[in-house]
DNA sequence: TGGTTCGTGATACGACCGTACCATCAACTT
DNA sequence: AAGTTGATGGTACGGTCGTATCACGAACCA
């Protein structure tokens, strides 16, 4: 046999590929042909590693979130050793905005994936589609030890607010992704969410 | 020639086929034949009334918002004579989440529009993209006559407060779709939003 | 009344795409 | 040294989809 080769690698570089393409041209316009192109590899090895098209989709939605998982942690370590829960929320909702090409790519190809997600139930059945419910308890809890720490407003729900935050910061991201906002004035937006929630 | 036959009319009864297919397939796969099947008209039909599919696709759109237009004025129509900013806000803002089988294949076809405008430069120049701006300066005009008449809470942004409550509508209405969150839950957390704005 | 034109159907064409198949080469084993 | 097996390339196949072509019938005009 030839150098033996590492598979999850390969793979991991493929998938990357696929979401550089997914990322420029849309994931519906994503072609085998293409993610070969891209990796710099045959169509033939495409299939090697994935045999199915849709078994390489699944693969890099996987691949997509758990990067999505390293950025969001790579920005709680640079907010600084214990960081108060606003730094940690604002952490968690700067990080899902689309501000550079990085999280611009994951916002429309997260966002494709949801799309296609509504109809297919291959897509739906993925563990992503109930990782927001995880954001979800996640913010909760923090906007409530933030409360019993009385760093916040009276009159806070943690559950609703979380919901809110989340949602907001979801809507702010399509519009800076499809142009209708700058990344900047969503921001502002979402500090002055914040500002509602937390007492100076 | 045959009975002489409405354009306009027949071109509305195949975009609404076409509304329909996507609605529950997705946009993503519709093809001349599912629509021509939809409406009950052969392909050839089609593709006489519109020449090509991304004529057909690009009236599809137009209809959509068109129809969404409608069902806000007919929630404005329903909230009685001289309502107040609030209620028009509301009827704005819900008419917006996909609370019924219509509304729903409203918000899943314009998500699917939106995404395929990122990367599809004829789509992006569509008005669609630019009514997010109106409903944004209409808005924020409702909320500075609340705040002149003195019905707000003190330290309400107009423009800033009318952006996030669209962005959160947005992002709980794509909620709604991919089956994280009732429209109930919805409604709450909007209402809730309000609350923050407008005083009791 | 005859011809022109609108509306409609059926079908064919060409392109593309995912997948399958076949061949080859290199390294590790015995 | 020989054979087996993993990795890779090239290419062909089958299906599908948008679009084009051909044909025909029915109404309106002159």
């Amino acid at each position: 046999m030839p150098k033996r080769v590492d598979h999850a690698e390969r793979r991991t570089e493929i998938a990357e590929a696929l979401l550089r393409v997914a990322g420029h041209r849309g994931l519906h316009a994503v072609r085998m042909r293409d993610v070969a192109a891209e990796a710099g590899v045959s169509l033939r090895l495409v299939q090697y590693y994935f045999e199915t098209k849709e078994k390489l989709l699944l693969y890099g939605l996987e691949h997509l979130t758990e990067r999505f998982g390293e950025r969001v942690a790579a920005r709680l370590r640079a907010a600084g050793d214990a960081p108060g829960p606003r730094a940690v929320i604002e952490a968690i909702l700067l990080a899902s905005l689309p501000t550079d090409e990085a999280s611009r790519t994951f916002h429309l190809v997260h966002t494709s994936y949801a799309v296609l997600a509504v109809t297919d139930e291959a897509l739906a059945a993925q563990p992503f589609i109930r990782s927001p419910e995880a954001a979800e308890n996640h913010l909760t809890e923090l906007l409530r030890q933030a409360q019993e720490a009385d760093l916040t407003h009276p009159g806070v729900d943690p559950r609703q607010d979380a919901i809110a935050l989340l949602a907001l910061s979801a809507g702010l991201g399509t519009s800076i992704l499809v142009g209708h906002r700058t990344p900047e004035s969503a921001v502002a937006v979402l500090e002055r969410q914040l500002d509602g929630i937390f007492a100076a």
